[in-house]
DNA sequence: TCACACTTTCTGGGATATCAGTTTATGTTG
DNA sequence: CAACATAAACTGATATCCCAGAAAGTGTGA
């Protein structure tokens, strides 16, 4: 098998994308042996892997008991669009003040386009619908990346997608089914980056998140009631698997395979 | 020996705060090894707390070649500090909005405070003239922590703490000598933050750290240059020890600088 | 003297085994 | 039947060992 450079990096983005995908749901139990046993690894990469993700926020541990998919918080979220509006903001200062004429051009043209798939997309809640969605989020994503990516700060860029602040709209997506923003919405927000001072690209990018924010936490807030308790729990979600009665002959196997997971962990 | 909880946080803070008193200077090698036998843990624990200090960008690593204390350039520390902008202007906005009465009243407290100890220290050089400054720097830190907690944004707290943006100051000032602000320096500012719209507080955030950065700069560059070689070379400091069960000393000796690499080589 | 190949030594990455704490299921006792 | 003690199973944490790669030291031939 051949992965880019470390194996921990492999597993990182191969859990993270899992997550983001919404093919494990908030408080879904990531086993490192069940995962290590998956991809084909042992668990120290795994445990890397799982502690790197701890610290994105995505996932939270406690120890000897176990690693879930992190469950958010209404406080959670909304500190998350306080960070993403600091971050985002600054990036579009100063976009205004070194971005080229053609990253300009070219971002007005990613807004168009960012406008037109958000327009054509309904509201239905079919399988292939899914999908179309993801790539909507990751087009969206990269508008708003490359906003910070024309400011010619590595560290920015960094702090923006290392903290997943834009990442996480889709998971939370995936909890809430899409938003409809308004129509122009990314071109009004093009246009004040592009033609306005400092000033007008802050607020303007300001209002942009705020919104953002305020239209999440009124839709999500339902979902987190229903999950409320098993926030305080943190328990093994121990899975209900059908052989239950025999469960006393079930000799200790090795750990191969009995995972809630996907099916295809032969792939690589 | 007794820590509290996992042996890795141990670990991660004992060299975390090595680097930041400036025991272990830009370019240090980091041995997991001999972390490891320093502090009476395996590898195993040392490797993942380097990892994170990699992740936190206090250290930079290459497989197979070892670990070193980060050495910062003139374009990391601008994006440093256009973090930081991003992370505090945001906290001083939200500070105006909801800090209490009795928040209010201690920002000017500390902000006296910190004035007056700026102006007492003069710029010697001596040993114990060290350690004052440390002091004076860790309550710097703890007043721009508490306009950060004084928001209720556990996410923007943990983002100004982890990205080791304060820090980082007394990383430079190690590197450079002391820097002596202004008069009234934190007075003007508290000043802004308590009477003033979320704009003004910005405003007076924003320049605030921006004349910091510019001092940090003007100082450093000469430093810099001096350390450039060291940059691109990142080879073995072989330490000359013969037995291996001794303790470590600090690797002092300047490396030899031949540079057979080609500068700028690495993938992604 | 210099260029090149070989050896040594160090590095981080990974695998395996074991430890200790927590939760759940089972079994016993009143 | 309920309450409680107990063992099983699973978890993350750690120690120990081994590996491959990289760089420095060393020797050798032109």
């Amino acid at each position: 098998m051949s992965f880019p450079g470390n194996l921990t990096e492999h597993v990182y983005l191969y859990v993270r994308d899992r997550i983001l995908r919404g093919e494990l749901p908030f408080g879904a139990p990531l086993s490192r042996r069940v995962i290590a046993a998956e991809i084909g690894a042992s668990i120290v990469p795994v445990g890397d892997a799982l502690q790197r993700l701890e610290n994105d926020g995505l996932v939270e541990s406690r120890p000897r008991v176990g690693t879930r998919v992190r469950i958010p918080t209404v406080k959670s979220i909304r500190g998350h669009y306080i960070l993403r509006e600091a971050l985002e903001t600054q990036a579009a200062r100063i976009f205004t003040a070194k971005a080229s004429a053609e990253e300009r051009a070219e971002l007005r043209r990613m807004a168009v386009e960012l406008d037109r798939l958000n327009a054509e997309v309904p509201d239905t809640g079919g399988a292939p619908e899914r999908e179309s969605a993801f790539r909507n989020h990751l087009f969206h994503m990269r508008f708003h990346m490359f906003i910070a990516e024309c400011t010619g700060c590595d560290e920015l860029c960094q702090a923006i997608e290392k903290n997943q602040i834009l990442v996480f709209n889709w998971l939370y997506d995936t909890a809430l089914g899409n938003l409809a923003p308004p129509p122009h919405w990314h071109q009004d927000l093009a246009g004040a980056l592009l033609c306005g001072s400092p000033e007008t690209a802050d607020a303007a990018m300001r209002g942009h998140t705020r919104f953002r924010m305020e239209d999440v936490l009124s839709r999500i807030q339902p979902s987190l009631d229903w999950s409320k308790p098993r926030i305080e729990a943190f328990q093994h979600q121990r899975r209900k698997t059908a052989a239950r009665g025999s469960k006393r002959r079930a000799a200790s196997r090795p750990v191969t395979s009995q995972n809630p997971l996907a099916p295809d962990s032969d792939v690589h």
